[in-house]
RNA sequence: GCCCCGUUCGUCCAGUGGCCUAGGACGCUGGCCUUUCACGCCGGUAACACGGGUUCGAAUCCCGUACGGGGUACCA
């Protein structure tokens, strides 16, 4: 058996759907797994709209989900010539004819016959001239059926009197997806095509067309289960978060979004679900995919995503998260942004974050000039409600006043001293480290203070502190 | 309406006639750790749509019903 060929063919629409890149992406795998060849080809049938923006809009997900294509892109558009060629060919072997039926003539003469809407072949044997405006439709047989021996769904049987003689050339001259998948994919010797289960329908069709063309064995068609939303419909673009473009934007790793798309319709029979892609195009196989439609839970793709964030190096981690950390709209000046200092705590954002996009709400307070706000139920709860604050911020500055701010153990162990000593004085336990991180920070969490502390250094605590505890008098 | 597809915890997945008193993950939740928040660890929660068959034995095979979805265009 010669090595598959499958290929990815998305319109151009403006953007890639998640729905695509996870057809791209299944496509991507069975040819990895198989060691076969990924084409790209964009199904671009009313060129116009094939600008290079809308060609870059599918690409570049693609390349940011590591999803290399071994051809292409190759364009339909530029095939125009040869699916017109397939057209009049099956015209000329009366395989297919010309129709000048409008729609409405169409409604009404079904309605007229009594019979179900539709087309019913009323144009077969008009001898209708082509000219401005006429369609070329497709002679379906009358009996009999098609069968499509479907990877993952199995055996699906149509009867050729569902299928009405399907227009496969507009109006206009130009040729429609069915015959121009027919060619591109005999052309281009496609063995196996693989998309979603919105396309099942198109199937026979395209297996007539192909048969007539006298193209021989149809591919093996795969199709891969619905991405649909929480009320289970196929995702949309209105009203669903479907462009790749946000994920990218919102801080999700290529790597943790590959890793969850694949996860939707398949999964390892080992049950372990976060792993190297290397695994994924081990163990996966068409034959395992779903027939089930899935949900896309952006809880679970939040879940992966910290998972692949806690497993980055720190430097690969400030790398990756700094255009978050250096953006026009982080909680600080940009410039005021310290790398050495983000490496230093990187570790601990990692640990709290589950997008690149939260980091820099973690370490706002490194880059700040000062604290100007204070979050106001953590001040009620460390100052107004907390024991002794006024006399904790007096003992940590009188504490820290002489110290160089080089050993965060050092601070960590003067700090909370504070409070031990207090808490034996008053015979209460006295918290030492919440007034100091709100004062620092001017919040109630955080990471830890200690080695932050170092890099702020000692004037700005100090300040900080003073300033934390003028507005408690 | 017609055609096609589907149905295991709330969600995603494992399970292909006996290993299933159905397993993992997310979520939710109880606890431990912790002078913050997290992480980590331990535990809990919850499902084979329904009805018939086949079989010694069915989540797994067959039929029907219900429900859900997709398609039904001179969009792809």
């Amino acid at each position: 058996m010669t090595s598959p060929r499958v290929r990815f063919a998305p319109a151009p629409t403006g953007f890639l759907h998640v729905g695509s890149a996870r057809s791209a992406l299944f496509n991507w795998l069975y040819a990895r797994h198989t060691g076969g060849t990924f084409v790209l080809r964009v199904e671009d049938t009313d060129e116009a709209k094939t600008t290079q923006e809308f060609i870059d809009a599918i690409t570049e997900p693609l390349e940011w989900l590591g999803l290399d294509w071994d051809e292409g892109p190759l364009f339909q558009s530029e095939r125009r010539q040869l699916h017109v060629d397939a057209v009049n060919r099956l015209v000329t072997e009366g395989k297919a004819y010309f129709c000048d039926l409008s729609r409405d003539e169409i409604d009404a003469k079904a309605e007229e016959a009594g019979l179900p809407a539709g087309y019913h072949g009323w144009s077969r044997d008009r001898d209708v001239a082509d000219g401005p405006g006429v369609v070329v439709r497709f002679r379906a047989p009358d009996d009999g059926s098609t069968v499509i021996d479907d990877a993952i769904r199995g055996r699906v049987e149509v009867a050729h009197d569902t299928i009405e003689d399907f227009v496969i050339r507009r109006g206009d001259g130009s040729p429609v997806f069915l015959i121009a998948n027919a060619v591109d994919d005999h052309d281009m010797g496609i063995t196996h095509v693989i998309r979603g289960e919105d396309l099942l329908n198109t199937a026979p069709k395209v297996v007539l067309l192909w048969e007539a063309l006298g193209f021989g064995d149809p591919p093996i068609y795969a199709h891969l289960p619905l991405l649909v939303n929480e009320q289970r419909k196929k995702l949309s673009k209105r009203r669903d978060d479907v462009a790749l473009a946000n994920y990218v934007s919102r801080g999700y790793l290529p790597e943790a979004m590959r890793n969850a798309l694949a996860l939707l319709g398949w999964g390892p029979t080992d049950e372990v679900e976060i792993r190297p892609i290397e695994e994924i195009i081990e163990q996966f196989s068409l034959e395992a995919v779903n027939k089930a439609p899935a949900f896309f839970d952006p809880k679970k793709l939040d879940h992966i995503n910290a998972e692949y964030i806690k497993a980055m190096t720190p430097m690969a981690f400030v790398e990756a998260a700094e255009p978050w950390l250096t953006a026009d709209d982080a909680p600080y000046a940009a410039a005021n942004y310290d790398r050495t200092v983000a490496l230093a705590l990187a570790e601990d954002v990692q640990q709290r974050v589950s997008t690149l996009a939260e980091a820099p709400a973690w370490l706002d307070w490194l880059f700040v000039d000062s604290v100007d706000e204070y979050d106001e139920k953590a001040w009620t709860k460390a100052i107004v409600k907390g024991k002794v604050p006024d006399r904790v911020l007096d003992d940590i500055t009188a504490a820290l006043t002489e110290d160089d701010f080089t050993d965060r153990d050092r601070l960590e162990s003067v700090v909370m001293g504070v409070g031990t000593t207090l808490s034996e004085e008053l015979d209460a336990r006295v918290m030492s480290q919440a007034p100091l991180r709100i004062a620092l920070t001017g919040k109630g969490a955080g990471i830890p203070l200690w080695e932050a502390m170092t890099h702020l250094g000692r004037d700005v605590c100090l300040e900080r502190i003073a300033a934390a505890r003028a507005r408690i008098d």
